[in-house]
DNA sequence: GCAGAAGGTTTCGAATGTCGAAATATGGCC
DNA sequence: GGCCATATTTCGACATTCGAAACCTTCTGC
């Protein structure tokens, strides 16, 4: 196949991609009973080691602070985080995974994580490292067109 | 570095371009001032040729036929697409993406697809090859793992 | 041809999630 | 100790979504 054609054939498979992700987030919160942003908020904290801030959870979602307030409550009621107030600074409120989390993160995550790794196995030391490489020029290529929406002034529309 | 730990690397970096995909979606939405289901119901429209109608775009989007309406009408009154009757069966709604939505598209996708296309330019077939077949791979991971996650029955929580 | 079923979209009312602003509580600073 | 900054929660308002019912249009059987 071309140079060419493949060019475009990784940018559709890419999209795909993306959309298979999205599928997978979907399947992951309708199983849970979750919204997308808990189980986002439910992800970070599981990721992290070590509790989560509810003011670093309002960061990292970029969600307002009354709407990261409600997260933690309906995670709260689902027996999936805890509250407890920091007790070196007493303002802060820390969010902590459950036991039932971490099933849940024995379910959920951990699988996807095997299968990839397993999947990557059939590479190459030096094909990991083009896909590497791929990778993160990918996302440099998103990231710059990101900070061109978001520098840029809005040109008028229906100029 | 050792293959064990580029296989984490492509781990994380695959991870971090999800996010980079998805601040991109935020970016481009918060520039039109529409919501992101807005935006994927526009993107769709202006990815097809020919128009859409409004019962695809439901089943496309994956929301209910009400909330179709209402996306149409959000895009229709920010003048990106028009909504016909088809002549063929009067019952369906064609949705069609206005000259100002062309706009949008010249402005915000062609970019970064031009500029996808120039980076990827950098590798050679071989390394395309290797790149395509990962992206594929990857996603059928996902799938499988998403199929994994909607057919079995949820694990009685809390067990 | 026409009655009734099926298809496609819209309207309506209710539920949910998000926000901004105000309120509350704690910590740091002269 | 009073005052400003930090961190979270409460409150009321708004936007988006849904399910159910309503409304046309097309198809089917007779």
């Amino acid at each position: 196949m071309s140079k060419y054609g493949l060019i475009r054939d990784v940018a559709m498979q890419l999209r795909l991609l993306q959309q298979s992700f999205d599928a997978f987030d979907e399947a992951a919160a309708a199983r849970l009973g979750l919204n997308r942003t808990d189980l986002r908020a439910l992800d970070l904290v599981l990721a992290n080691d070590g509790p989560f801030s509810a003011g670093e959870l309002t960061r990292a979602l970029k969600i307002s602070p009354a709407a990261t307030t409600t997260v933690i409550d309906r995670l709260e009621r689902a027996g999936l985080v805890t509250r407890t107030r920091d007790a070196e600074n007493r303002r802060r409120v820390l969010v902590t995974a459950t036991d039932t989390a971490r099933e849940v993160e024995r379910d959920i995550y951990l699988p996807v994580g095997e299968a990839g790794a397993r999947a990557l196995r059939g590479y190459s030391g030096e094909q990991l490292t083009t896909i590497l490489d791929f990778l993160q020029t990918a996302r440099h290529v998103q990231e710059t067109q990101t900070a061109r929406l978001s520098e840029n002034p809005a040109p008028p529309p229906g100029r």
